[in-house]
DNA sequence: CTGTTAGCGCTTTCAC
DNA sequence: GTGAAAGCGCTAACAG
């Protein structure tokens, strides 16, 4: 036998209705014992595995949500998935996990196959190229969080950091360590928390004599390390740098390393995200961040509200905007 | 309107059965160019998205496969699930991932999980533990590639690199570069790429007077981190260290770094993954892996070739075994 | 060129 | 306690 067993197969063995094998399955107490145990039997001797694409279609629930992320080259996204993937388990969800690397494209489909796959809510980290995913969701009715950065204009219910306070917070610290002129290694301005963390460097350098210079680069594989090097050609006066985040910050510290800098020595080094809390890496990198597990349970918690609500039938209710604080790590590079 | 337009919906509103709305939408030429049109176009006004759920009912397959690996946190298997995710949709098939955190329990879960979505195939890359997940699949009589990790008395399709080559890589090198003493933080022996690397350990230190000891570890937080500390009291004579995995080889950096020692002046470090040519860490250890990229391919293909077999109705055929050859990338810290 | 019918595997009335 | 029938949304076989 080579087909997957389905309930017809367990009925006709067990002399019963389909429906009657269903409920006996389920050990639904309209059942005589006896015909549950034989069913349940031939169930699990014939290797029956529901097909839940049968019961999504009658249910019209999937239990599952989806989570779209950016690029797991990144700890910060592998980490989340992780911890999303997790937590929706222990809630009885499963997660369907789609990556954009960035690319707003990559994203609406991402939200296609998972509108066509009748996942019951998404969890989304905007690329924020463009809206389009967003108004696609609103238009669709489907429960989503947005996770990580969010739009302005458009009124979502999502889960944020306050990166502005991060910003503030290293750049406050890197000043402390006796920072003068700062060069922050920032990430494409079309995104929410890259604008947010911008002011918090320059809230912090406010009433100071310190510098600070801004650059847009990406988390590109090479591109911080690329724009690093150019702007510490001979002449420069930069004493301490901060980047976008973790990833960005490794490209710097391999990049000032091999310079010959040494680091904080030479030149302080200061990123976003606090990864050391996740994973050890060779070096532990000065950074602010947030409970990433924390955070994911808030977005988690959030997505299942509005699945429930949904599901009840309720008229959609005010979004809800969250945002958890952000703290300092010290590390070695400052 | 809430609800998800379907067929039904666009027919009604275009005057014509379903089937010929489906047919439309296909661009069918056995539609009239008009009504293809209408169709179309009204699919369009009222958002429509297939319900992917119908048509795998339908079709019996669902253009997608799982891919079940251990733990994001561990970045190999993040740019696994990544370059596996971007493949994988390349050929029109969607991915669900699912971690086992190396927990059988919950690989077997996990395809439970996919057998039960009807996936069309998967890529494990398997615990170990035990071999409870493999048999599951063999019963269930579906398409699968297991990764990095194999069976010896399971017959199985299997992608693999040449771990015995890539220890056997890297010890030589340590030896070269002058190790005396070789402490080697492996991971389980009951993973055979564990006690593929210890082979190859041990078949370079044949023949020469250096000493290597092996020590069984894992990958989890911190783990490496307290054996490595145990294992370097006073009196130790240990000039190289050699770790199972980049992860674990960040550990080690991590803590030898924070014991006042230099690397590789005052202690040599070697590691197996090679994950510099995925991403660019603080620092750069001296490693041996593999092209990830290619392996995700050659995984992937052998797959989808299992699957279009299967489709067509043939036999099984015998297994493949393919495996990859390792390489030895230097770093900064041999 | 278009429509009718049947059915994928399951759950959910409703009836006995 | 149990079963028959309907239907979730779609496609494929067949008919016209």
């Amino acid at each position: 036998m080579n087909k997957k067993p389905t309930l017809k197969d367990i009925a006709q063995l067990c002399h019963c209705s389909i429906t009657s094998a269903s409920r006996a399955l389920k050990n639904s107490p309209t059942i005589s014992l006896e015909l549950r145990k034989r069913v349940q039997e031939t169930a699990s001797r014939l290797g029956y595995i529901p097909n839940s694409l049968a019961t999504s279609m009658r249910t019209g629930s999937t239990n599952t949500i989806a989570a779209i992320l950016q690029d797991f080259r990144n700890p910060f996204f592998a980490v989340f998935a992780k911890y999303i993937e997790e937590y929706a388990r222990d809630q009885g969800y499963t997660t369907l996990i789609i990556t954009t690397n960035e690319s707003a494209k990559k994203e609406y489909e991402a939200c296609m196959t998972a509108l066509g796959k009748n996942v019951d809510g998404l969890l989304l980290f905007p690329v924020q190229k463009d809206d389009k995913s967003v108004l696609l969701l609103n238009e669709q009715h489907i429960p989503y969080v947005l996770v990580g950065r969010c739009f302005q204009e458009i009124d979502t219910n999502t889960v944020l950091t306050d990166d502005e306070q991060g910003a503030y917070l290293i750049t406050k610290h890197l000043i402390e360590k006796g920072a003068t002129h700062i060069l922050f290694l920032n990430s494409y301005r079309y995104i929410y928390s890259s604008r947010a963390r911008e002011k918090g460097f320059q809230r912090a350098l406010e009433h100071s004599t310190v510098m600070g210079d801004i650059v847009e680069t990406s988390m590109d594989f090479g591109n911080t390390r690329n724009t690093l090097k150019g702007y510490l050609k001979d002449g420069h006066t930069y004493d301490a740098i901060i980047t976008f985040c973790d990833l960005m910050g490794f490209e710097a510290y391999n990049t000032l390393h091999k310079m010959g800098l040494s680091i904080p020595e030479d030149i302080l080094l200061a990123s976003m995200d606090g990864l050391q809390q996740d994973i050890i890496f060779p070096v532990e990198l000065t950074s602010a961040g947030t409970d990433r597990k924390e955070m994911t349970r808030h977005a988690i918690d959030l997505l299942l509200e509005l699945i429930s609500h949904k599901q009840a039938g309720k008229e959609k209710q005010e979004s809800k905007k969250i945002i958890l604080p952000q703290f300092l790590i010290q590390g070695e590079t400052t």
